[in-house]
DNA sequence: TTGGTTGGCGAAAACGTTTTCGTGTTAAGA
DNA sequence: TCTTAACACGAAAACGTTTTCGCCAACCAA
């Protein structure tokens, strides 16, 4: 068991100064070929590496990335960690990941944890519990103390600080006009009650295509879906929702899902009920992921893009991170910040005509 | 923007020493009742934190895990960092996720890079690339440096650590069983290559499984998937693989599948290829995710309890990181390592009678 | 008065770096 | 021979903590 070296037992090992070893690794011309190369060979030989935590301490930045997000367990947002991972690594970043599991209390608990010095900036998705609650102080704060934050999808607009967003409005609107144009008449959506925002804009997105093309939304074609219902256990609860649908409205063609486990769902439900897919309902989901890829029908969906998300997220945190190092002037002058939206797209499978 | 306060500026403020303002925050009984209210009372005003880097430093161990996983779109995966990251913020650990994506090269850098300080200890699930080539010195390396490994699901006997798997073999017989049970005759695997230990254990099981009911294999029975074929782009080709299977064996009533993948792509191909499920064909396929439970028909598994696995990592790791601080004697005495075996079960859905 | 105890606090070391600023030796130039 | 420059290196500060030790004053007992 070798234990990790460190300068000083390398200068006391070669009775030199604890800075002529420094300088030497860091080729420093101060320093003699002669003890340069010695301190270079044994460094080599017992297979020196700087620590880190005191690279950190010192430089006051720890070239890591905190990330809080809802859960993991979701396609989405493991796409999103794997675009952030993917330039944070390349720009030598690490990334540190929280989990809020949704809960006001989680979340500002792990952004205390790493904003103790843990990490340099936050690349993270709002909790639903935060957003019904409205108190948004931990941001604030967080950002007040002088780290950046980055949000990504679940965003609030009152915070300051650089966004990545989806246009939910407008790829509702590509969905909905889908079906339109292939020829549904009665087209219902599927969605969550209001409170999160993503599930309030793609059904404005709804709205709106239908008043573009003069059709009077009904209340009986507009499901929504109590949140808790996406947690897997209450599969059944959600397919009794589903089955109530049909079962007040018998012309229904055309089914836009705000997610995929709705439109998965919807669609195992309607075949049960004996509607033949695409040809008698056709349905399009927003989000895509395994599910719509795999499912039978496979489920046109609108594409979210998570892993760009990730990726622009990543880079908007970093730059704005490598632009403080340079300027010390600026001190608080009112900063400009970026919302990056990432736009989605349409992919056509067998749930559609 | 308030940056963030020191016991040094506190200390400055208050005109005492940064010893004095340490201890009153501590509640030393060294300091009295009066200066230590003055100094808590400062410190709350103005929202002192401990700096993290500056307690990682002094102690010598950071309260981080660090988690090296080949991906982290995968349902398995994401399940077990979530039960990881549960375990380790229940006892005020951090984690910090780093990706192979399948290669020996970023799998080495990522641990060199956490291994310099940043973390107290791994846990790992070893990348496709490092398992082929069979060169495992960097684990090796950090274990002798004294930090300790825990792996999962993908583990290596050679390496001396604690571990935590399923038993693939004994998971495998428990579906093939099932099938037999439930009357197959002609029972197919869909596995891959052999050099993923899991894939080869399966095969196992249901070799074993078939031999223990003196039902001999065929080889036109086993289908071997290339390995890449995982990676979603080349769908194609696996069914393309998978319609062969049918083609050149027109008896097949079950089907054992190592992975979800597997099981739904062979759904979906024999059900265009005219099979009843369940009624003419039974698949059961291995590792419990969303694909499985939504697909239609929703597939009988073999779950790998993914969260399990992750807190049992996580605890095994903790364990051996608090040992470690009681015992200075035990200076490189051989020590005992665990492997936690996590049980699988058998979830039935629709495709088995 | 002397000696010892105790309460309250500060100095300094330590964790592992990097970097600035000396400082002593040698060689070159006048 | 004296001055100066170049060269090679070391001391020390700094990052933000915690903790050990020592110090001083005040108090008490003898």
């Amino acid at each position: 068991m070798r234990k990790k070296v460190t300068l000083k037992q390398i200068a006391k090992e070669l009775d030199v100064s604890i800075s002529t070893v420094s300088k030497a690794l860091r080729d420093s011309i101060e320093i003699s070929e002669d003890t340069r190369q010695k301190v270079q060979a044994f460094a080599k030989l017992y297979n020196y590496r700087p620590n880190n935590i005191a690279l950190s301490l010192k430089n006051r930045k720890t070239k890591t990335i905190g990330i809080i997000i809802p859960e993991i367990v979701q396609h989405f947002f493991s796409k999103v960690i794997t675009g952030i991972e993917m330039v944070a690594n390349r720009k030598g970043y690490n990334v540190i990941v929280a989990l809020s599991n949704e809960s006001f209390d989680k979340e500002v608990i792990n952004m205390q944890m790493l904003a103790n010095g843990s990490i340099d900036g936050f690349i993270l998705s709002i909790a639903k519990e935060t957003l019904q609650q409205q108190d948004y102080h931990h941001f604030t704060e967080t950002i007040n103390q002088g780290m950046p934050i980055v949000m990504f999808d679940r965003v609030v607009n009152e915070i300051k600080c650089d966004k990545v967003i989806v246009d939910d409005v407008k790829g509702a609107k590509k969905a909905v006009n889908k079906l339109i144009e292939n020829g549904c008449k009665n087209i219902a959506i599927i969605t969550t009650k209001d409170y999160v925002s993503v599930g309030k804009l793609r059904t404005q997105g709804y709205l709106e295509a239908l008043d573009d093309h003069k059709i009077n939304p009904e209340s009986s074609l507009i499901l929504k879906i109590e949140d808790k219902l996406l947690s897997e256990d209450h599969l059944d609860q959600l397919e009794n929702d589903i089955e109530q649908l049909f079962k007040q409205n018998d012309k229904i063609d055309g089914i836009f899902a705000v997610n995929e486990l709705y439109g998965v769902t919807a669609a195992k439900v309607a075949r049960r009920y004996g509607y033949e897919i695409p040809e008698a309902l056709q349905i399009v989901s927003f989000s895509d992921g395994v599910l719509s890829r795999h499912s039978t029908p496979s489920l046109s969906t609108i594409s979210q893009h998570g892993q760009k998300i990730g990726e622009s997220a990543a880079e908007l945190l970093i730059k704005r991170l490598e632009m403080e190092d340079e300027e010390d002037f600026n001190e608080d002058e009112d900063e400009i910040f970026e919302t990056v939206v990432i736009e989605t797209n349409l992919i056509e499978r067998e749930s559609t005509k």
